[in-house]
DNA sequence: CTGACAATGAGAAAGGTTTTCATTTAGTAT
DNA sequence: ATACTAAATGAAAACCTTTCTCATTGTCAG
């Protein structure tokens, strides 16, 4: 029951909601779009506006439900919150995202910021390449 | 005399071509959106339709002679190619934007790609944060 | 069960970037 | 120098993703 998630989160509780939180949990993969989200809805016969998917996207992402990814500059996609940090592989030709999570380079970062002597709030990076499957 | 860089690119030799190149060069913060140069050719006298400037950005870009950042938020912002690879730190409160190189971390992305079977093509890496100036 | 306030849907608007298309221009051939 | 052709330009419209507006509907505390 996810009810409880969302009022955990301080969110009444909506279908819109609980659909979206579905949809996430739900789809094999792991990292979609706003657009994604909005069409797995419809084709599960929910009509759901988009305009309440990108909200509720992002009271998820405010309470911590979610992370964005920001792609390539105009394109975001979302994928739940498990609390481990990582950071995302992006095959060019297929669009497929794989994970990794490296201390080292986290550690870097945090070094780098302070020798800088920035108060460090967030870090993105991605790897774009081709993946295994598009190289044959 | 940049008309020669402009014909190794394979490029004809326009005055808007010649013109964005100048502000890239001149303008002394490196990091420019298309909209900054655009006002920056204004301010110089020269009514360059902002649609030019971006696709004299863009082939400039494809040419090699000026690399292009996705700043988080649909918004790019370009700079002068110099050969030397770097990544970059923000200031999420003035927009500052410093530069760094660590070698620590190419190598493990490199290796990262390795692992996961991708032929990396590019990275991103964005250190997001407040910058001692505004953190007083 | 009611009422107050929050959430939703539809469409308009925003903001950055790209495209269209008529006109101008650069580079090459004459 | 002149003429020609393909490429480049400017202005405006189109695009695309995301956000906002506002009338309507729904949630949930009392
Ligand atoms: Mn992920
Ligand atoms: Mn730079
Ligand atoms: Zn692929
Ligand atoms: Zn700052």
């Amino acid at each position: 029951m996810e009810s409880q998630d969302l009022r955990k989160a301080g969110l009444k509780v909506t279908l819109p909601r609980l659909k979206v939180l579905e949809i996430l949990e739900k789809t094999e993969q792991r990292h979609l779009s706003a657009e994604d989200v909005y069409k797995a809805l419809l084709a599960m016969g929910e009509e759901i506006g988009l305009a309440t998917v990108y909200r509720v996207l992002t009271q998820f992402e405010d309470a911590g439900l979610v992370s964005r990814l920001s792609i390539d500059g105009g394109h975001a996609v979302f994928e739940l919150e498990d609390g481990t940090h990582h950071d995302h592989l992006l095959c060019v030709r297929c669009n497929r995202i794989e994970e990794f999570t490296d201390e080292v380079i986290e550690e870097r970062q945090r070094a780098i910021a302070a020798e800088k002597g920035f108060e460090m709030t967030d870090h993105a990076l991605y790897i774009y390449g081709i993946c295994q499957q598009c190289q044959k």
